[in-house]
DNA sequence: TTGTAGGCGTTATCAG
DNA sequence: CTGATAACGCCTACAA
């Protein structure tokens, strides 16, 4: 009858079930099921002729059902806000080895930047019971918080934040890496500083910029506004801006850049007057974006964003919270300096270039 | 009793089950399962009052319990068989396109290349009852199948492929992409033909290669092995290499590059030998990775692998076989020609010029 | 039109 | 030690 029944099934569904292996092992479902989770205690003879049973028939526990009685999902959702980038591949990847280790899979969400897509995702990931939900942006910028009702489930924001001070955001250090950066600068020499970076409305732009001001200001240097340019994310910019820059200002010996794109433009739009980098000019980028740092000559010293540890951290303080812990606050991912040609020191014979080009101004 | 029980649960889970939401509306569960789904016939007022119920109680079905009951998950799994790149951002939104909208959710998983880690992937998404699976790379080379055991489970392999026939793999149509670039140079009038690409054990330079050769061999344009330069997907590549054609073959009007970042080098390289690029030579990059190919100057004319289009369809054709059908074999899904500056006409000048070097020669 | 009962695959509790 | 039995939350005949 059994074997009638099985022979009629689709070939499409030949999962064997519990109850198969019990069969099969010539016991009770209970008991297969102890022998399986190595839960109870079992004459070991009884559990081996279970596990035999159970490898022969190629099972598989079933997760959904697991989860309905255990109340676990294993499970977490990925909410990624905008049409991801660059940035989100190593973020999702640190996410995921931090996750993966865990037993946990992930459900990837993608908002397109849009609210209605956006909920519904969330209504999907909750009608999955995940245990928790990572949301990530392609900015640290602040966002409205995801409404789940009065439900209470594990959330982190990664490389984005909300003003809910009782929620856990994971940012990286945007002002220590420019810190990094400025400070690395000041030690080849460098005095006459420059900032050419991205739109002020993004907030990594104000707090790098603002950190540069205070390293400088915290070493006796002194600068002008008018000497930070903003413009677009673009190599483009970086060109055009660094043309402006001379243009205004042939004083300057340090150029810390927004990102490697815009360092890139710089550096391009530097050679093309003649101008010597790092002799001349020393410059860094931001982002340590591989591809683009290495290629430029010289190849971009550039603060790593290092999105791969913030992922994992974020993977890891989801896994807490759903172990109980209830983290809040912002926490600030650490960057780190990659130090290539494009900043050596100063040499001397522009040093005494630009003394007189001092006294001449 | 039952308001006690509920009073006494976890704030945690709050989530409202079916039957709250019938005992709200002072019906039986099925009659609410009934009036939910829209199934059977029920007095519009019942239906009313059930859906108003549960609106009120923020009821979701669990998706667990109904995919157990119901023998589909509405789930598949994305399975990147490498720490991916730049190209699986298309690819992936793509298939997201194409699932988001029919209520599926993904399972992202990444197998950094180990086959325990894929295996172990694969297992969790068997366990999970996936109802399909998607496998992508970041190449399109032949790989080994994924082993399902005699479970039959649809499954596409995306911008990668498999030996096996009776397998669907969906790839961009490497060959008809050439042929788009070297016929669009054909017709700038170009005739001295060079091909700078990446590492021959790549599937696609093999065929990009092929259809090149085949397209100047109807053109009656002559050609030499010597002029196809291949190394890595790298700028500095492009760099040397278009000073090692040059070097050996000042005739050269055209470059076909297997890659963006190829391009960039080479038309850096020629810059600094003082040629004029589109004027002295021509040149197509390949990808239109455009944050690349919009930033050389002048910007690439490249060729587009549509990769979101890739990854939509093969999202389609898995919801085809989710949906019964079977279709196998390798579906090529077309490039698309980007003219940007980089390959513009011939110069009447310069066309005398080379046809002055090549009495020369 | 509505309610009852059985089952999806597992786990956990409690008798035997 | 082992095996019924009751959940988990939902769906779907079938009966009322």
């Amino acid at each position: 009858m059994a074997q009638d029944k099985e022979n009629t099934e689709r070939i499409l569904r030949p999962l064997p079930t519990l109850s198969d292996v019990a069969q099969a092992a010539g016991v009770a479902l209970s008991t297969a099921s102890k022998a399986l989770n190595g839960q109870g205690k079992l004459r070991p003879e009884t559990r081996e002729r279970v596990l035999e049973a159970a490898k022969q028939l190629g099972f598989r526990p079933n997760d959904l059902a697991q989860s309905l009685v255990r109340g676990r999902s294993f499970t977490v959702g990925l909410l990624s806000t905008d049409n991801y980038g660059r940035f989100s591949i190593p973020l999702v990847t640190g996410i995921e080895d931090a996750l993966v280790n865990a037993q946990i899979s992930v459900f990837l969400c993608n908002t397109l930047g849009s609210p209605e897509r956006e909920q519904q995702h969330l209504d999907s990931l909750l009608a999955k019971h995940v245990d928790g939900i990572i949301v990530t942006s392609d900015r640290t910028n602040s966002r409205a918080p995801i409404d789940l009702g009065k439900l209470d489930l594990p959330v982190i924001y990664a490389y984005t934040r909300v003003e809910d001070p009782n929620v856990l955001c994971i940012l990286p250090d945007d002002e220590q890496g420019a810190r990094l950066a400025v400070e690395h600068l000041i030690k080849q020499g460098r005095r006459h500083f420059a900032h050419i970076t991205g739109p002020v409305y993004f907030e990594a732009v104000q707090l790098r910029a603002k950190e540069m001001r205070a390293v400088l200001g915290e070493h006796d240097i002194p600068f002008t506004e008018r000497r930070v340019l903003s413009g677009a994310w673009e190599e483009s910019w970086g060109y055009e801006a660094a043309n402006i820059l001379l243009d205004r200002d042939p004083l300057i010996d340090a150029i810390f850049c927004g990102s490697d794109q815009i360092a890139r433009g710089v550096v391009d739009g530097l050679r093309e007057r003649g101008i010597r980098v790092p002799e001349d000019i020393a410059i860094t980028g931001f982002d340590n974006w591989e591809v683009m740092a290495t290629a430029v000559r010289p190849p971009l010293t550039t603060v790593d964003l290092n999105l791969h540890e913030l992922g994992k951290l974020a993977g890891t303080r989801l896994l807490q919270m759903i172990d109980g812990q209830r983290p809040t606050g912002i926490e600030r991912v650490p960057c780190s300096l990659v130090v290539r040609e494009s900043s050596a020191a100063q040499s001397k014979s522009i040093q005494t270039k630009s003394k007189i080009q001092q006294r001449e101004a």
